[in-house]
RNA sequence: GGCCCGUUGGUCAAGAGGUUAAGACAUCGCCCUUUCACGGCGGAAUCAUGGGUUCAAUUCCCGUACGGGUCACCA
């Protein structure tokens, strides 16, 4: 077989040489030690939590080593593609605050090492398809997959492994010049099958999560260029992550088992290997056991869940932090304020078994996140938030800027602050009690106060009341009147003595606080009174006056 | 089914051939306290299993079970 005759009737219009793309994308000047990683979603509109997960290793190994994070567009099934799905991930992972150095944006392309979708670099697969071919490593097959599907019959029928190598691949195989040349001309649809080598070897290879890894070398004849042209993922993946120069491939943990066809394509180059970097799926608890994260049943997995919650990126970030490093935790502890990025990530401190996604811990993270946050700063984030997703809350924390800002600090400033919100979501909830608009009395009165006792109070508290009290003499106050209702003053004495009570301070205060915040929990009345300020505490009181 | 990966409390996990087997979330109890939250203290709770190797194994090796992945012209 005169395998440059083959080429270039496969490949008639490839013109250019290896050496001529290999020029194109010089390797990157960087300083020693520098990793350059990407992520390589595939267009299909749904971006789920892995993909944030893969991409927060990528940028993190990328941005402390000085290296090139980049955004690459896998789009080589066009099957699969939605429209607009490149703008989707982009602005989810701008929103998670994922940063590119370079890849697809919106309307294009930014560096030097593009194109950045795969479809637009069909010339270049093309260029080492054919020399694959001309050294007689690469051939066309035209079997259908009618005849495809016989084959894998008669091998599970055989209990053999299914697939097309040795004998299998023979009737492809052995095709000659002539053959070929008839059924291209006949309009017969062809790809390109690398050619697999019959062997029981095993390759050794080095995972920078999982360590050494021991599998069969490839034997297949897998498929290199689909019928329209398009590499599948094995081949673009070698190629691209070659010529773009990517040092590390950060990926989940199903790519392992074609782990075998890559580290095959890159020794046949003759090209080094990135470091293969395969991550730990990620996990939901269901009944007794764990289950793979699914798209349809686990609204958690996909990232606008966490956007509609209001889960602060942030939060999320420091959440798959605590995941991917174990000693994260132990991190923040001892750098309560510092900021997440500089923590030093490590790839051998990950986690090899899939990881749960445990939505309380978030919760927890998320808490301590808003906890550390500026007042000004809360403000900011929720009602960007409730501009997308709740729009009559956002109306009204614009109306009242300054009482919104004075309410989130309360409790804040002590040595031991408070922790009230977790999400957007809950804030709009727990902070409804600070505008008249959504403020409603949810909870019951307690039964030691019954409506005479309360009537009674109200309105000796409205006549006592100064709003000018600082908190002490507030509360003296608030001790007077209860000693004149007979309540207990000291909690204690109540429990000591319940006959000689109608009940204690704390259902006084319970009652003032239903009053104020329509809640029994909420915080302190007095700082939650100057908030509101003291015409609406009096409004509040005065409606319960009789 | 073949191949591959994995298995430490409810969850995330540290860990080394000899440890009282860290820590965090959740949970329970107590303390603080005008409620709640925050915080503090304490409790309960873990090395899948059977064989080896060894003076000694949860840690090393082999098998089993269980879970996961993958066996496409999908990524």
């Amino acid at each position: 077989m005169d395998y440059n005759a083959l080429a270039d009737l496969l490949f008639p219009d490839v013109t250019a040489k290896p050496e001529d793309i290999e020029k194109r994308f010089p390797q990157r000047n960087l300083p020693e030690g520098a990793c350059v990683t990407r992520i390589g979603p595939s267009p299909t509109g749904f971006v789920h939590l892995g993909n944030l997960y893969n991409a927060l290793i990528g940028e993190r190994i990328a941005h402390q080593s000085d290296g090139v994070f980049y955004l690459r567009i896998e789009d080589t099934d066009n099957k699969r593609e939605v429209e607009g799905a490149v703008e989707t991930v982009i602005n989810a992972m701008n929103y998670f605050g994922v940063r590119f150095d370079e890849g697809a944006v919106a309307d294009g392309d930014n560096g030097n090492y593009g194109p950045y979708r795969q479809r637009q670099r069909r010339e270049i697969y093309h260029v080492f398809a054919k020399q694959l071919t001309e050294q007689g490593l690469a051939y066309p097959c035209f079997l259908t997959a009618e005849e495809i599907d016989a084959i894998r019959e008669q091998q599970t029928a055989n209990k053999e492994n299914p697939g097309i190598y040795g004998k299998y691949a023979e009737q492809s195989r052995s095709l000659t010049l002539e053959q070929i040349k008839e059924n291209i001309a006949a309009g017969k649809e062809w790809v390109l099958r690398y050619r697999g080598v019959e062997t029981d070897e095993y390759i050794n290879v080095e995972d920078a999560i999982r360590g050494k890894l021991e599998m069969p070398r490839n034997n297949m004849d897998f498929v290199l260029l689909k019928s329209d042209g398009i590499p599948t993922y094995h081949f673009a993946h070698v190629v691209d992550d070659h010529l773009m120069r990517s040092t590390h491939v950060i990926r989940g943990e199903e790519w392992l088992s074609s782990l075998p066809m890559h580290v095959e394509l890159f020794s046949t180059f003759d090209w080094k290997q990135p470091v293969y970097c395969h991550t730990a799926t990620l996990m939901k608890l269901e009944g007794t056991g764990k289950r793979k994260l699914s798209k349809r049943k686990d609204p958690e997995l996909a990232l606008s869940y966490y956007q509609q919650e209001g889960i602060s990126p942030d939060a999320i970030w420091e959440f798959l932090l605590t995941v991917l490093n174990s000693n994260y935790e132990e991190w923040r502890i001892a750098n309560p304020e510092a900021d997440y990025h500089d923590f030093p990530y490590s790839l051998s401190k990950m986690s090899i078994s899939g990881a749960l996604v445990d939505l309380d811990k978030l919760r927890n993270i998320s808490k301590d996140v808003i906890g550390r946050m500026s007042a000004e700063k809360i403000y900011e984030s929720w009602l960007e938030w409730c501009e997308c997703y709740n729009t009559d809350y956002a109306e009204l924390i614009r109306k009242y800027p300054e009482r919104t800002i004075k309410a989130l600090n309360v409790g804040r400033n002590a040595k031991k602050p408070r922790k009230d919100l977790e999400t957007w979501k809950q804030a709009c909830d727990f902070m409804s009690f600070y505008y008249d608009e959504t403020f409603k009395i949810s909870d019951e009165m307690p039964e030691e106060c019954d409506s005479a006792v309360q009537k009674e109070f109200f309105a000796k508290y409205l006549e006592s009341y100064c709003h000018e009290d600082d908190s002490a003499a507030w509360f003296d106050k608030v001790k007077a009147i209860t000693e004149e209702l007979g309540f207990a003053v000291k909690p204690k004495d109540y429990k000591n003595n319940p006959d000689q009570y109608k009940g204690s301070i704390v259902h006084i205060t319970n009652m003032l606080r239903i009053a104020l915040t329509g809640h029994a929990n909420a915080p302190d009345i007095w700082e939650v009174s100057h908030v509101l300020g003291e015409d609406i505490v009096r409004g509040r009181i005065s409606k319960l006056c009789f």
